[in-house]
DNA sequence: TAATAAAATTGGTATAGACCATATAAAGAC
DNA sequence: GTCTTTATATGGTCTATACCAATTTTATTA
């Protein structure tokens, strides 16, 4: 399977997902070397200078690693969450070789308050979607998140099955990619309804991170709130100089 | 000023390099629309490959933003650490606008603890410097680090003014130049002496960071164990699909 | 057989050019 | 003055080529 070239997709975004895919079903496995960038050149018939773009990329992502004189390698992914990719939270834990799941408390339509509506930039009036849920891997609670989606832009997103991925369920049926996201983390001490849900004790610290999406024209999307259990998950980044 | 052909460094980073220095100086501000990508290539004899590549890193390290059609910008940087940036804590709060200063609580050279010894791949019997230090921005408490350096690495390096910026000094006097990092990222409470240090109460809720340090080659250099405080630090991270 | 040198491989940097897509400005028509 | 069309500006994608630097492989020599 090659680049398809009448795809609106550039080419080096197929190479990329393309390369990821390999990954993904194990036929790159971690620290394999991955053929050199002129085989890529020959094998897709594609320049140069579209495979780097597709591997640097990846490099970035913190998927591959380079050396020069020596090639290009898979990665080995941390346990810990890599902040600087926008997963959700599924495929985050599926990376990890854990179970993940999802347990749906509340979902409702309602009124946002000032500062959800602020950051969802919504005009007076206007409604949204918000999902509170427990996310689990192997069973055992590892956050609570509080999404807010405006509803304009998912009319009857509650009808959908919500138990699995929201951003499946929003790029399959409503057609929106989301691209960027603006993140930050802070810590704080579990009160005591979310140390009930989180299985821990009240007063324990919790690392509360709070997202606004957008898709690739900057439009928000949706701005989640959630509450991390401290002592279970560690954020991981790698840093550049 | 325009580019050194007979510098060691690549012109794209010398371009990276002078564009960052404008926006540092002033004179390109927040917002402000810089040169097309064309004007640079002729300003600064290079080709528009070259000026793609030096603006491409400075937009993927959040410094500018860019949109097709319209122009290059200069971003508003956030008043959070940007958490995928190396930068020393010096750099981050002059970047925003804060005055900071460090207070070197402690420094010696000591045997390291096995864990210590195992981050920075040292023998059994090398020796480290650490250095404890207060970290402050307009001369309130903002973190707590215990920074550990091989003693092989830069001999006598106590005898340097480790009230300015380490990086500095192992850049300037040890010709070391830091490059990658791997940083974690969790939850924690402040124990008594760490409240006393940061100015707040005991059991407080405080983000401890640990980061190790690599050069070019992912040769540990230093490894620093940093406590912030919770409700004054909150790290920021962009993230991309 | 081992050591050294040369060649090949592979990533990194750089140039040049062309064309596409998006956005804005200018010119022309009414 | 407003609307439409055309031109220009600017970022995005892609190809092709050349050379450099680091590393590995192969060939040569002692």
């Amino acid at each position: 399977m090659g680049l398809n070239e009448a795809s609106r997709l550039p080419l080096y975004v197929q190479l990329k997902e393309l390369m990821k895919e390999k990954i993904e079903k194990g036929e790159w496995k971690i620290n394999d070397k991955i053929p050199s960038e002129r085989d890529l050149e020959k094998d897709y018939d594609v320049s140069r200078m579209t495979v780097r773009k597709a591997i640097i990329e990846l490099v970035n992502e913190g998927i591959l690693t380079r050396k020069q004189g020596k090639g290009t390698f898979v990665k080995e992914l941390r346990i810990e969450q890599d902040l600087v990719k926008l997963n959700g939270f599924t495929q985050e834990m599926r990376l990890r070789g854990l179970k993940p799941s999802t347990r749906v408390i509340d979902a409702a339509e309602i009124s946002p308050d000032i500062d959800v509506r602020n950051k969802l930039k919504l005009n007076l009036g206007e409604k949204v979607f918000v999902l509170k849920r427990l996310r689990l891997a192997n069973d055992e609670p590892m956050a609570y998140e509080v999404s807010y989606i405006s509803e304009k832009l998912c009319p009857d997103l509650l009808n959908h099955n919500l138990n699995q991925s929201l951003y499946k369920v929003l790029t399959e049926e409503y057609n929106i990619a989301l691209k960027y996201a603006m993140q930050s983390l802070e810590a704080g001490i579990a009160s005591k309804k979310e140390a009930d849900l989180l299985n821990i004790n009240e007063n324990d610290p919790i690392l509360i991170l709070e997202r606004l999406t957008t898709d690739g024209n900057e439009r928000p999307i949706e701005f989640v709130k959630s509450i991390y259990r401290g002592d279970k998950f560690k954020f991981l980044v790698r840093l550049t100089g």
